[in-house]
DNA sequence: CTCCTTCAATACGCTTGCGTATGGTCGCCA
DNA sequence: TGGCGACCATACGCAAGCGTATTGAAGGAG
């Protein structure tokens, strides 16, 4: 140990976004059950002492975790499609973007793993809601019924969470389809009645 | 050791399959992280010194469990359609099969809840394997090439997946879709072409 | 009746992880 | 320079589960 002489320590005092980024990590990648104290801690190079100084406990720390997420989630997702007008455009680029987000995906599929968790089933349920809501109502924008919409949006949904899902589960499959954006267009096109303008 | 004993005990003889039936009923309702020796000795009356006369360990059960839903499995989805001899008819039944066995369906759901568990993958792969090779090879065999065939095969397996992952995590949103036969027929008339127009 | 096999209960040790209690170190400030 | 507050380490108690070892009951074969 040659020229260690003050350490790092002070100048990143393992505050508490420290814990959060590594939970969030955790998250994506095993799932909640994964978030454990002292494991995370010995990742850390620290021990318990650190993290209950900073959290009452651990569910405090996979809360705070699980609610960055969602604040990123509504600002990304919803709002910055929500200026688009033309609701057939609209729809069309929440989707592109939607399967684009691989980060974003590959969390929510993580979610879904541990979807029997009493802490992430409000998340769960809220992103859920908010995304078919917006969904339906963009299809209900294009003139279809509410029955109609609701169908379209839910299949839009589930192709959606289906694909993570399988990201997750067997990558390679997925994988083996090079021409995402082919799969996307396919869907779309089965979802979004007359995708040019050639019939207003 | 084969020595075939008749004599069924009076007394239910609480024989490895009410355990591995038990631990199937388990995965299906909070994965297999679920299946825990003690507690489940208890749910059945009946303590551990019972369950370690019947299985080594409790990997034994959760591979055994496993192993009798693969077997459900192979023997319904893809033997019992696999002798349509008609493509585009073997697709289209085979859709609305596959959504219809509900309970199927939710065992499923319940094993991607799992995916990260070492002793599921294997299974889980498998299964995805299977399904999406029979599909793929059904939509070449409707004259597509493989790349789209794969394609086509990779969406209906999503929405087949997103749809039980739905049905798990917020049941109350895809209930309101109160015409499932709509939503299968709406998948399949967009990654089937050109239906026969014989049958609706 | 006795013994052997089958099945199950009890008791024990071990590991992992949660949460608490207490003490130590370092910097800053009066 | 003494002390206070922020940050972390150490040590402890506790609960859940796994797996093992030992004991026990109960029925059939000889």
């Amino acid at each position: 140990m040659p020229t260690v002489r003050k350490k790092i320590r002070q100048v990143a005092p393992m505050s508490r976004e420290v814990w959060v980024k590594a939970a969030m990590n955790l998250i994506a990648q095993e799932g909640v059950q994964a978030v454990a104290v002292e494991p995370l801690a010995q990742a850390l190079g620290v021990t318990k002492g650190s993290f209950y100084w900073h959290f009452q406990n651990r569910d405090e720390l996979i809360h705070a975790a699980l609610e960055a997420w969602e604040q990123d989630q509504s600002a990304d997702v919803v709002e910055r499609y929500g200026g688009i007008v033309d609701p057939r455009r609209r729809l069309r680029v929440l989707l592109f973007a939607a399967f684009e987000d691989v980060e974003n995906g590959k969390f929510f599929a993580a979610l879904a793993v541990s979807s029997e968790d009493p802490r992430v089933q409000p998340f769960l349920r809220r992103a859920t809601d908010r995304r078919l809501a917006f969904g339906i109502e963009s299809f209900q924008a294009l003139g279809l019924s509410k029955a109609e919409a609701r169908e379209r949006a839910l299949l839009a949904y589930a192709a959606y969470a289906g694909y993570f899902q399988l990201l997750r589960t067997a990558p390679e499959a997925v994988g083996a389809v090079t021409d995402l954006s082919g799969y996307v267009r396919r869907l779309a096109e089965a979802l979004v009645p007359a995708t040019s303008p050639r019939r207003t």
